[in-house]
DNA sequence: TGTCTTATTGAGACATAGACTCAACACAAA
DNA sequence: TTTGTGTTGAGTCTATGTCTCAATAAGACA
C-alpha cells in the first residue's frame, strides 16, 4: 500500500459488493442473490483461486436454494473483472483471478514446481512498458507479467514430490 | 540480431529440420514423415499461429497419405517446444506459439482490437526481473511479458470494424 | 536388402473449461 | 401488487486438447 491517496484510493471507503452495486446499477443490471453470495465469497478471503474451487465452494457452502450455479459463476466473473473488482490471469493455460479493486498494482512470480504465486511490485517495469509502447505509438490498456522459475523452498526440498494439485 | 556471435548462434548453421533431428537422435527418438512434413512448413514462413491453423493447412496441403493428424501436429508441437525451436505463448487463454530456434529474444505488445502481435526487445527488462527475483531468493527459468492495447493503426481506423479472425 | 523390434501414427473416443439456450423466476419500478 | 425485463439454473453444446489402441514404418542389425 502506498502513503498517500492517489484518485483511485477514493473509493476504497466503499466494500466490494458496495463497488459492484455502483457497477450494476450504471449497466441497468440488478442485484441478484447470487451476484451477493458470489462477492462476499470471493472476498472473504485473499487468495488466488480459478472458477472450478469456486463452483466447488459454492456448491458446498449452500446446497440449497442459495448454490450459485455454473453458468452464474462464470458470468458473475467476467462481470466482476469487467467491474474491475477482479483480475484475471493465464497461468499455463489456466484461467486463474484474484482481487484488483483496493488492491496495489503488482506481478507475479510462478514456481512451476508447487504452482505457487509470489506478488511483487516494480515501478521500473512500467516504465519500460511505457517507453516502448511509447516507441511504437501502441495506447497501453494493461499487461501481463508473469516470471516462471522455481521459488526458495522448492529449492531446498529438491526433488522431494510435494503438493501437486494444491492451490495455486 | 545482434552484430556478434554468441555461443547460442553457433549452431544456427543447422536448419530447424537438422536441429530437430539432433533432438530426436538425443532422445531415441524417430524421425519420420509426419513430423518431417510439419517441422518444414512450420518454418516456411516467420508468423505467429495456433494449433487448430496449422492443423488446416496442413491437411489442406496433403489430402492423401502424406497428411498429418491432429494428434500428431499436437504431439510434435509439444516436442518442438520442448526441442527449443518453438516458444508457446498464451494469448487471452488461446495457445500461440512462434518461432524459437535462431530467433532473438523478445516480447509482445498485443493488440486487442485486431489481435496482432509485435515484438519487441528489452535489455532492461531481463534486469528488472532478475532483481526481483535475487531479492526473493527465485530461480528463474524464464518469463512472459505481454503489453496489451491498441495498436496504432487500429487507433486511426477506430471503430470501423475490420479483421477479426484473422491470424494472430 | 530382408528381418525384426519398437516408436509412431491415425481414427476415434474421451476430457475439460467454458459458452449457449431457454423456460421459470425474481428484482425493482410504478 | 402488479408487471416488464433482467437473471437464473438445467442441460446442451463447442473448442481445445488428450488418450487408447491396432496398424504402420523407422532404423538397427544380420
Amino acid at each position: 500500500m502506498s502513503d498517500q491517496f492517489t484518485l483511485e484510493d477514493v473509493n476504497v471507503a466503499l466494500s466490494p459488493m458496495e463497488r459492484f452495486e455502483e457497477y450494476l446499477q450504471s449497466k441497468g443490471k440488478r442485484v441478484t442473490q447470487p451476484r451477493r453470495i458470489l462477492v462476499d465469497h470471493v472476498f472473504s478471503k485473499h487468495e488466488h483461486f480459478d472458477a472450478d474451487t469456486l463452483i466447488d465452494e459454492l456448491s458446498k457452502m449452500a446446497a440449497g436454494p442459495n448454490r450459485v450455479s455454473r453458468p452464474t459463476v462464470y458470468r458473475s466473473l467476467t462481470e466482476l473483472v469487467e467491474a474491475g473488482l477482479l483480475r484475471k490471469l493465464d497461468i499455463a493455460g489456466r484461467a486463474v483471478y484474484e482481487h484488483d479493486y483496493g488492491y496495489p498494482d503488482h506481478d507475479h512470480l510462478y514456481c512451476t514446481q508447487c504452482q505457487q504465486l509470489f506478488e511483487f511490485h516494480s515501478e521500473e517495469l512500467a516504465k519500460i512498458r511505457d517507453a516502448v509502447a511509447k516507441e511504437q505509438h501502441f495506447r497501453v490498456t494493461g499487461h501481463k507479467f508473469i516470471v516462471n522459475g522455481v521459488c526458495v523452498e522448492c529449492q531446498h526440498k529438491a526433488r522431494r514430490p510435494k503438493r501437486k494439485v494444491d492451490l495455486i
